[in-house]
DNA sequence: GCAAATGTACATGTTACGCGTACACCACAT
DNA sequence: ATGTGGTGTACGCGTAACATGTACATTTGC
């Protein structure tokens, strides 16, 4: 059995749906359902366009490596949180699990969106 | 058009034959013919051996990178939030603030105190 | 020149892919 | 409570295209 199951989580890194995952990909809803769920496989020019979409590898997206970065090196100075599969960050020596950072980017979001809501009551 | 007539060059490169290479992967000499010709393409499976075989990377295979290395893998950079201050890092476009990097490692290690204690709590 | 190996082309049966559809679930507004 | 839109899941069907065997062409080694 291939490993695609990591297409979810890297659906949800990105917190697409389904609808607008498929979208992107010019294919059914239920036909990307089929790939996360295992029943159904992407044809190779979908394989290519998801690791664009998801900005990592098709080796990643096939199994064949481990690690999702494209190259690090060679990415710009500032890198995309919601981007997180391209890299490894740690606290305190332990590596955040991509949960973690879900939950932090979710956390900035709500963090920012809260300050916007103020700066808008403070407007004349 | 996917491009897949690497595999002519890749094959050549190691002086196989079809009928070899076709062994190799366990299908048939007419269905690897196939593959090069252009008139068939190899599944998920097929692709990830020959990368292997080939020495090279899906990518490379599937036309999305151009240099054959099979190292596509920056083997995992871990970089240490707290020991980055100038590290930049970015939510929706938007780089985040000192403090707000301050508060992402915050919000990490109290999340992990907090599940440190349930786990201490479920032991017997 | 011959034989074996290699490369090419094609017809056929069968797989499994893509889609529409239907359903359950949830959040939210009416 | 009832409705509405968005999400994820499951299934049956029609069909594209895949894998194979076979046959033929071409090259290589002797």
């Amino acid at each position: 059995m291939m490993i695609l199951n990591r297409l979810t989580t890297l659906r949800k890194a990105k917190r697409w749906s389904l609808q607008y995952t498929a979208d992107r990909l010019g294919i059914a809803k239920s036909t990307y359902a089929g790939y996360e769920s295992g029943h159904r496989r992407p044809s190779l020019e979908t394989i290519n366009l998801l690791a664009s979409l998801y900005d990592t590898s098709t080796d990643y997206i096939l199994g064949r490596i481990d690690h999702p970065a494209k190259d690090i090196t060679t990415e710009s100075q500032v890198m995309e949180l919601t981007d997180l599969p391209n890299m490894k960050l740690a606290v305190d020596g332990i590596s955040l699990s991509e949960e973690e950072t879900i939950q932090f980017v979710a956390f900035i979001r709500a963090k920012r969106e809260v300050e916007l809501n103020r700066d808008k009551q403070n407007e004349t």
